[in-house]
DNA sequence: ATGAAAGCGCTAACAG
DNA sequence: CTGTTAGCGCTTTCAT
């Protein structure tokens, strides 16, 4: 039954104590929950709220509290299936805690990722969780704000938490793999060498050529982790003299886009080119052949960065300033499909 | 008092206008860019807040202004590209007028969007952009509270300003067309009939089969916009007895849990099976057969309800109650590509 | 168990 | 052009 009329000031926190004949600390308390309330007001004031259609002024709240309940979030590409994967899993845990999530996409740009860094600073953010471009991504303010801070995907060095997988074994099984399965040339088509997965997923490929005896036969090429670019390299690729055989993408859009042109020119995967790319995405089951791939738990990194950030919010709050740096790695697995096998 | 324990206390502005040796007005002036201050005191005062990081609180700031540099973004599905696309639109319009987005996922689900709508009218948002889960989604107190809403994908009767595409025709061509390639018994895959588009596509889909004088083979599977879903209607669909010999999916994440099944199945779409989709996503043309489509520009629908909602903010600031209200409606079109062209 | 009152950090009248 | 001052709506001592 609340009064509705069309563009009226809202109601607020005094509204409700005069509505329920009580001052505006007990109204403050019974809608915090606050144990030390005599059940009749409460009742009261609930009834008040309700009748006024009241909703608590979160800015207010906020403010006077020191504090916000809402998180940052910055990831690099919100178009990327593993980053909204992540975001979804940050997104329930702080649910579960009452947080409300600021999203950035820093699009893998420094300038628009330290313009989001410092917007989430202005907003007093309870704490941040990032996907950074890279070590040198600088949260040094953020620190210093005492907000806390958890990385995923990327470590930051300077003591912050990780969620990450091992971008370099999980390179190296794929690229095993590929020779195991018979393919002579395999080439990396990997990120930008700035970021620590690019670098870490090119290092694996290399360290399994080499353990194979096989490193000068190596291939790299290394961009971006976007779908133009994936199309870029196999185009270069193609083009070269003594072409490849075989393709370890370090990431999913990358992979759709050596995809996009290997089916444009007619080249049989599995066949005339192997294939197997670092990231499961919903759609690499349904492609002929289906793609090969190192998974990672994206869902679960998400989650876990969640719960990290939950749990060092309460240390701040409890004045605890050194808990031990966490880094925590979860498992790839390797699931061998259609396209990184041999055909004759 | 509260204890503060933590680091150091953050810079005020009256730290900045202390050092400065002004007064804290003139700081905020300089800080909002306000042209009337003097040249020397800016270059005063930019350098005070430089020399100590000074970073204005926005809680604060949106308090006393009495309203947020935030909009609220609630959406069905990031996971779903054609979301992910439109929030993408959303937020690069969002940045460019100095706006944050409030990111929220309501899942297709009533409740949970309940929830979110609580908490974007408790945060004060200056704006709300949100793909409502049917007609029956209540924004009144958003409305009420002066919030303008801009709805993306499906209406809200109302009142309330929306950018979409027209469904109806969308769906009729993709029916048109799976007929004309020469299918005879096309089916529908889609999604909740409490959701518009749903409705809608599916009626597009009747109405075409009506015109075709082929109302009798209708076949109308209605679930959800799932890739779970997708692959259920699939199954039943191929254990009928007479199994319909093409399918129009009425969005991305149904076509790949259809496509999932028929490629387990063995089933060679675009000999056996008959292909069509509406939305594209980006996997689609990596596919073989490659998947045709009903294709809807997602960015710029984005984008689209970004910019309605800059001018809807700013007439609410200029007291404008009762500007129409607008139906964008931007075009699909018909990407063919192999899935629903008929082979021998 | 409840109320009175003092701010949280900033902006915007209003004076000067 | 600059400063003084009064809050924005809420939470939290402190006093009763």
């Amino acid at each position: 039954m609340e009064s509705r009329s069309s563009s009226s000031r809202p109601v607020r926190l005094s509204d409700v104590a005069a509505h329920a004949g009580v001052s505006n600390a007990t109204v403050s308390r019974v809608l915090n929950g606050n144990p030390r309330v005599d059940a009749d007001m409460v009742a009261r004031v609930r009834r008040a709220a309700d009748e006024l259609g009241y909703r608590p002024n979160a800015v207010a709240s906020n403010l006077r509290r020191q504090r916000t309940s809402t998180w940052g979030l910055i990831i690099s590409d919100v178009t990327d299936p593993f980053f909204t994967s992540v975001a979804r899993g940050v997104e329930d845990v702080a649910q579960d805690h009452g947080y409300s999530l600021l999203l950035c996409n820093s699009d893998e740009n420094p300038e628009r990722e330290a313009g989001y860094l410092s917007m989430v600073e202005r907003h007093r953010v309870a704490g941040l969780v990032i996907s950074p471009h890279n070590e040198e991504t600088d949260i040094s303010r953020i620190v210093a704000a005492g907000i806390p801070v958890v990385a995923v995907d990327r470590t930051l060095g300077n003591g912050v938490d990780v969620v990450h997988v091992d971008s370099v074994r999980g390179a190296v099984e794929a690229t095993e793999h590929l020779l195991a399965a018979g393919w002579h040339r395999p080439a990396c088509v990997s990120g930008m060498p700035a970021v620590r997965t690019a670098r870490d997923r090119t290092e694996g490929y290399r360290t399994a050529m080499a353990a194979a005896g096989r490193a000068d036969d190596e291939i790299v090429v290394e961009g971006d982790y976007r779908v133009g670019f994936g199309r870029q390299a196999a185009s270069e690729l193609l083009s070269q003299r003594t072409p490849p055989d075989a393709i370890f993408a370090a990431n999913s859009m990358i992979a759709l886009g050596v995809l996009q042109v290997l089916t444009e020119a007619g080249i049989r995967v599995g066949r005339d080119m192997g294939l197997i790319a670092f990231d499961d995405a919903p759609w690499m089951a349904v492609t002929t052949p289906q793609v090969s791939v190192v998974a990672q738990p994206a869902y679960a990194i998400g989650q876990e960065a969640g719960r990290t950030l939950t749990e060092r919010i309460a240390d701040a709050e409890k004045g605890e300033r050194n808990a031990p740096t966490r880094d925590i790695v979860l498992h790839t697995s390797l699931v061998i499909r259609e396209s990184s096998l041999r055909r004759p």
